[in-house]
DNA sequence: GCGGACTGCTTACCT
DNA sequence: ACAGGTAAGCAGTCCGCG
């Protein structure tokens, strides 16, 4: 048992302490520690239900490795594959060509060939293939040199003769991807050991809602159907608990605006907090000369614990490591993790077999448990966009903590080596209950959405929770191709076939034309009414059968079906893969999920299950689209996002034109959504029926406003609710980076203008709107914005390195620079703090600035810019506004 | 040598 | 490494000006 092991471990590292000065750390005997993971208990012959979190390829057992996580037990499981699946990728020449490549056949990791029918989705034909099967998946490709799908094209044209193309297809993927793949698996999904064999449970709790949901789906086409059924058995099974503890460490540095270098893991680990799903709250800390004990006070239900060596501290971090079967720390593949594998093995000169943790390039894995690795979770745009609507900005633990749980970062005013024992007890702690809170809040959302998010991509819970979403696209789609037998294209292919993109972007340096926005009417409009394609690219793609294959396809007599403003056409003759499951995604969530995660009649477990596939399946839907324009996507296409978005503007202009036919005024529109000007209930369904039958697709209301305010800008308005909330989008006094001091002003007018009920009431909202710039204005030439201009600080990220802007250097970089200087270390995603002042460069980073030393105009400036985006709609105008408390001022 | 017109860079936002 | 479109501010450059 893994225990034991550790007991023995402990012991022996205890006796080596007692003399740390006659045994070196390479020296140390390492015979008495046994490996942390022993292997027989944990791949057991029988297993009941398990979740399966994990797949990797295991080099000493030459086969695919399984983590089944045991919810009973909590406890992680191996299974081993024995059906003696091998890696392979696929070619165009026969056997009796490849035996020919003698580099090939006298290859260590070379083991045969078979013969595979599979259909080629470019040419739309089946094609006899060869599969070169491999001893290990490094012989197909993975090394610098010397692969199998090197070597094909490399040397057969070499050889005489040749008469084809070399083609290899299939050899990038990753092999326990391809075991998934080839043996249907779903990861996320539940599995049960049977006489060594893994066998997936069929039957869940969810039978019956399977079959309520094909209802919803009556009439469509079997293979619809068969994708409706596979995804309401992947996505209603419920989730385990996940036993899971999160982890933080604290390293002692001589610098301390420094982090210390996880490579090189120089300086001691001084303090570690676990934080676990079974009450664990622990924090262990170093014996070190010359710190005090410290006053704060821990909860009670805190243990601390001292160790009097690194080594033993080190020991319990792993015990824990062993324990868990799932672990989560914020940026532990780079820092912690990192950090303590690095000083294990350097400083302490820890055999790798005895760490618990297996270090990739760029990731940090665990031997036993599933690491899940929060900061590349929430740093992910797609989850940060559409699964938490962009609650957090900043991508540190203090701000996702603060934004998701309202719990901040403690602050600290000492260096971390300096602190007492309580003060770094308490700070380590709490950003280990951070992070553990990040997974619980919302009835373990965040749990649930990776969850979710490994069934639908058919990838390991560890990879869903670090790539980004065209893999998850990519994977689910690969999936597909296996299950179907058809040949997975290589990216080069598709490009090469169905070329580049033709319209021209408004954009300099984009690659095609995108999406439509309409004028706006500058101006006050009551009764406004805003319709909008319910998830109009993935609706387009599913109505005019999008794929790579469908679009230019091979057909003459497809040509004829053109997408407008561009020479594509597409199929007639076959489905897209693309298409097909893009399309069922989409219905599913609309008809099924969306509708569920609102149906107050559920209860609260099973509508927040809903909500996260809804949110899940959201995240996916919206990307599906921009996949195909992007050059990293596996399956890149650019004519499909060309098309798509051609198609897009053509279903907006054309309900434009709708619209004024039925005599609707459309005051605004973007991309998907238009506004209507008292427009009548009739008038709206027959535009909602119109888009129904002409277009193939929905268009609903989506909101009601009593009243908008537009500018002459686009993407810039203010809407009130009836209900008197009040919906900002894209004005300046909304933004992020601009000072609070402005801000405040302008959410005063925000709140005034929610009171508005009806036209007469704006003279008196106009007024008060006045007085409250006004008064911004007055306090800022009076110079009264408080007792430090912290009111006044811009807030802007650096993008990059602030060494990396060499074509211009902006104002929050020339800030940054000051800091620099003070011996700050900036990087990219920092946010930068600073205010804009007499002297030159007319920047100073907040902590530097003083207020004696501030620009009053450059801020009166501000909020002339601020309030001008709202002021002319409203027919008041700043100079006047401003110009009138001069007057005053004279009398 | 100076200033206005212009372009390009950068960030934050919208769909 | 999902896309393109828009706003805003500033940095830097070009060009005309006896």
């Amino acid at each position: 048992m893994t225990n034991r092991n550790l007991e023995d471990f402990f012991k022996a590292a205890e006796k080596v302490e007692k003399k740390p000065t006659e045994s070196p750390p390479a020296e140390k005997p390492p015979k008495e520690r046994k490996n942390l993971v022993s292997q027989p208990e944990k791949s057991p012959k029988e297993l009941p239900p398990s979740y399966f979190v994990s797949a990797s390829y295991h080099g000493g057992k030459k086969c695919a490795s399984i983590k089944l996580y045991e919810p009973e037990s909590e406890k992680i499981y191996f299974w081993y594959d024995a059906t003696g699946h091998k890696p392979y990728c696929l070619t165009n020449l026969p056997a009796s060509e490849l035996k020919k490549i003698s580099r090939l056949m006298s290859h260590q990791g070379f083991d045969r060939f078979e013969s595979v029918e599979k259909y080629d989705p470019l040419l739309d034909q089946q094609a006899t293939i060869t599969k070169v099967v491999a001893k290990d998946p490094l012989a197909i490709g993975g090394r610098p040199s010397g692969c199998i799908r090197d070597i094909i094209p490399e040397e057969y044209p070499k050889l005489a003769g040749l008469d084809q193309p070399v083609k290899v297809w299939e050899a990038t993927i990753r092999y326990y991807q391809s075991y998934i793949y080839d043996n249907d698996l779903a990861p996320g999904m539940i599995y049960r050991i049977e006489k060594g064999k893994l066998v997936p449970v069929k039957r869940g709790p969810s039978e019956d809602t399977v079959r309520e949901i094909l209802k919803l789906f009556q009439g469509e086409p079997e293979e619809i159907l068969q994708l409706v059924e596979m995804w309401a058995r992947l996505l209603e099974y419920p989730a385990p608990k996940f036993r899971r503890v999160a982890l933080d460490i604290e390293v002692a540095s001589p610098i301390p605006t420094r982090v210390p270098d996880p490579v090189e893991a120089a300086y001691q680990v001084i303090c570690v907090s676990l934080f676990g799903s079974d009450g664990k709250k622990k924090i262990l800390v170093l014996k070190r000369e010359g710190v005090k004990e410290g006053v704060e006070k821990l909860p009670s239900d805190v243990s601390i614990e001292y160790c009097d060596s690194e080594e033993k501290l080190i020991l319990k971090i792993f015990e824990a490591l062993e324990d868990y079967p799932f672990v989560l720390t914020f940026n532990g593949d780079d820092f912690d993790l990192r950090y303590l594998y690095n000083r294990a093995l350097n400083h302490f000169g820890w055999k790798r077999s005895q760490i618990p943790i297996e270090l990739g390039r760029r990731v940090g894995l665990l031997k036993y448990g599933v690491h899940i690795d929060l900061y590349k979770f929430f740093f992910n745009r797609s989850i940060q966009i559409y699964a938490f609507g962009r609650k957090y900005r900043d991508m540190t633990l203090g701000d996702v903590g603060e934004a998701l749980l309202g719990l901040p970062k403690l602050k600290l005013d000492t260096p971390i080596s300096e602190l007492t024992y309580t003060q770094l007890g308490k700070y380590c702690f709490r950003d280990a209950e951070i992070t553990f809170k990040l997974t619980t809040f919302d009835n373990d959302l965040v749990m649930k959405l990776i969850l979710a998010l490994a069934r639908i991509s058919r990838m390991p819970m560890e990879d869903v929770s670090r790539q980004g979403v065209s893999r998850w696209i990519r994977n689910f789609l690969h999936h597909e191709h296996r299950r179907r037998n058809t040949l997975i294209p290589n990216a080069e292919d598709i490009l090469t076939l169905k070329g580049a993109t033709v319209t021209k972007a408004v954009i300099k340096g984009k690659k095609y034309k995108g999406a439509i926005v309409v004028e706006p009417v500058p101006g006050v409009h009551f009764n406004v009414k805003v319709m909008d394609f319910a998830s109009l690219y993935p609706s387009i793609i599913k109505v005019h059968n999008l794929g790579y294959q469908s679009i230019r396809c091979p057909h003459k007599e497809c040509k004829d079906n053109k997408v407008p403003e561009t020479p594509h056409w597409i199929c007639k003759k076959r489905k897209a893969l693309e298409s097909l499951l893009i399309g069922a995604l989409r219905d599913l969530r609309v008809r099924w999920y969306k509708p569920r995660s609102q149906d107050k009649t559920l209860s609260n477990e099973l509508r927040s299950w809903y909500k996260v596939i809804q949110s899940a399946l959201k995240v996916i839907l919206n990307a599906s689209y921009g996949v195909f324009g992007a050059e990293s996507f596996g399956l890149y296409c650019p004519p499909v996002a060309e098309a798509t978005a051609a198609l897009g503007r053509h279903a907006i202009t054309q309900t434009i034109n709708k619209t004024q036919e039925l005599g609707i005024e459309v005051i605004y529109g973007d991309t998907d959504s238009i506004f209507l000007k008292n427009a009548s209930q009739e008038q709206i369904s027959t535009l909602s029926n119109w888009s129904e039958k002409e277009l193939g697709m929905q268009l609903d209301v989506d909101k009601v406003y009593r009243y908008s305010v537009f500018s002459s800008r686009k993407k810039n308005y203010l809407g009130v609710f009836h209900d008197g909330n009040v919906e900002v989008k894209g004005l300046t006094g909304k933004k992020r980076h601009i000072p609070i001091f402005i801000k405040k002003a302008f959410v005063q007018m925000e709140e005034r203008l929610g009171q508005v009920k009806s036209p007469s009431d704006f003279e008196e909202a106009k007024r008060e709107i006045r007085k409250i710039i006004r008064d911004r204005y007055l306090r800022l030439k009076r110079r009264e914005w408080g007792e430090n201009p912290d009111e006044l600080a811009f807030n802007v990220v650096l993008g990059k390195p602030p060494k990396h802007y060499n074509k211009t250097t902006p104002q929050h970089v020339k800030a940054a620079l000051q800091l620099e200087k003070r011996g700050y270390e900036l990087k990219a995603g920092d946010l930068i703090s600073f205010v804009k002042v007499m002297k030159e460069p007319h920047v100073k980073p907040i902590q530097l600035a003083s207020n004696s030393e501030i620009d009053v105009e450059k801020y009166v400036a501000y909020l002339r810019s601020t309030f001008d985006q709202i002021l002319d709609a409203l027919g008041l105008d700043f100079n006047e506004i401003i110009g009138l408390t001069k007057l005053e001022r004279f009398m």
